[in-house]
DNA sequence: GATGCTTACGATACCCGTAAAGATA
DNA sequence: TATCTTTACGGGTATCGTAAGCATC
């Protein structure tokens, strides 16, 4: 046994048991890997892979639980060499975030100052991403920590905390006739060709839910990936807006009014997720404690209880 | 990075820091031993162990988080070796004990024949130890089941599950005056010659905190390891013996009486302990159920609620 | 002086990659 | 037929062990 087929093992489940893109990701030959393999089998005497005649099509029992140990062992293997260049230089290394692009555009960036200022030599990587692949990239790349709302609290290995609450919010055009009227309620807004977000993303379900449990119409005229884009067509007209609250800044955004909608969406979480088992720098924790002031080293450590997250204010 | 540079940090730190010890367990040379940790701390660009001149001396602070990670490879890849011998036949394979003489002359051979005729093809190996040895030997080497009273607590890479509850008897030889009197105290114990355990083993100390709190002073005359020898001196008459209630048995002991001493002494609390981590082999997991039918493979695994240990009646 | 670690060097075994053959879709 | 896996084989490399040299106690 040795790392190098463990590797293997891991890259040939990722690559959805393809030996050909196994053997590519790790920079080996094909023929390599299906000797590894082998080998290993043989050495442990069980079948780990499903075969039908050549073809590899998935895992056996066995395998299952081996490929978990694996897992945890490759997992380990990385975090010795984080060990190792925390005690070399625990202010140099790299910071790697997956995240939405709401996130990343809205929330973070003050975040991301403060830490770039703190930490010069830490280089960041911020990958962008949809928030149903945050726990595939959580769980198969080098990532350390992703941030999204809502869908990353499904996956055993990984470990999230709350970080920010926010609502939506309904933006118009300056001058809408919607300006004027207090206490805009659900129906109203149904009146108008409604620009939001995509399916799945940025809390799109909360929205839908709330019209569906007030039982009224949306007009979606439109859907965008993300607020950039929206409040775009909501100041050329085309409907009005619904994003993010934390999307909306009435300094930059001067062609636009967020209407006072209190309590008339669902609060939305967002969440940082981390990978349950692995060793962070300790700039990961700064980062986090960035985040939120809340989420403390021995509470991302799971050593003490976790806090409720920060509420965002317009 | 490989397996074997791993094992041969594991070893030296078990050894030592004596290589050449370290050497010996891996059936390998010094020389390559001594290059494999140069050129695994040059891989990580940190010293794992501290030195002088070129005596290798401790573990650098980098280099205790290095062998607390490689602990949890190694004991994984193990791990890998059992999930596999557990597919290949469930009901072969070997189940190591390490336990006390008290244990295992007294408690354990019923659950043992018990074990045999259920599991035939495993092959069954028991350490006999020192209690204070047991944490060491269950981290340091492959038992699967430690079984000791009282001192197994305190490892944290240990889970303990009380099995058994106990308290001392106090034993006479066949026509001692002691037979006859009802309500034995303490006192009256104390003026005969006591024949017990050496320090440290099978509640030795409660036996001691007892006369302590009692404020009487009891005349030690003898110690031994284990009851059979205590138990052979009483009956030669030397003294009156205290040993666990677990070693008393009316039917084999003809030459001796237990008195009745209800509530004299404290409780002692016999324990299983293992690994954390360690995968156990499904027998292993029947095993411990023979033990206490309360402990269950659920409870054993950390997803239920401990039970209450069973209480021994003579 | 005894023990223990490092360096040097030669033999071995292992691992990798190319290429060809065989199997699968 | 195109894709994918296995087998065969040769070259290179890493690992291991012996032996000598050197430091530490």
């Amino acid at each position: 046994m040795n790392l190098q087929q463990l590797r293997i093992i891991r890259e040939t489940i990722r690559h959805g048991f393809n030996l050909t893109e196994a053997a590519n990701a790790l920079f080996t030959s094909q023929s390599g890997v299906s000797k590894h393999i082998r080998d290993l089998e043989e050495e442990l005497g069980v079948e780990i892979f499903v075969r039908r005649g050549k073809r590899l099509l998935g895992l056996t029992d066995p395998g299952k639980e081996v490929a978990a140990i694996v897992d945890r062992m490759l997992v380990d293997s990385e975090n010795l060499r984080r060990v190792a260049s925390e005690y070399a230089r625990s202010d140099a290394g790299t910071l790697a975030i997956a995240t939405t692009h709401t996130q990343a555009r809205y929330a973070l960036p003050p975040v991301i100052a403060k830490f770039k200022g703190r930490f010069p030599g830490v280089r960041l990587t911020i990958h962008q991403a949809s928030p149903k692949d945050m726990p595939r990239i959580l769980m198969d790349s080098n990532v350390d920590v992703a941030i999204a709302t809502d869908t990353l609290e499904q996956h055993p290995g990984i470990a999230t905390f709350p970080y920010l609450t926010w609502e939506h919010a309904v933006v118009v055009p300056k001058g809408h006739p919607l300006e004027k009227v207090e206490d805009v309620k659900l129906t109203t807004i149904a009146d108008y060709p409604i620009i939001t977000y995509d399916e799945g993303l940025t809390g799109r379900t909360r929205i839908d839910a709330v019209f569906e449990a007030a039982g009224c119409n949306a007009d979606i005229a439109m859907t965008a990936l993300d607020a950039d884009v929206i409040k775009e067509y909501v100041t050329l007209g085309l409907g009005i807006g619904i994003i993010a609250s934390i999307a909306y800044d009435p300094k930059s955004d001067t062609k636009l009014t967020a209407l006072s909608t209190p309590g008339l969406f669902r609060t939305n979480t967002s969440s940082i997720a981390i990978r349950k088992g692995r060793m962070l720098r300790s700039y990961v924790y700064r980062f986090i404690e960035l985040c939120s002031s809340q989420l403390t080293e021995t509470v991302v450590r799971g050593e003490s209880e976790r806090p409720e997250p920060d509420e965002y204010e317009i």
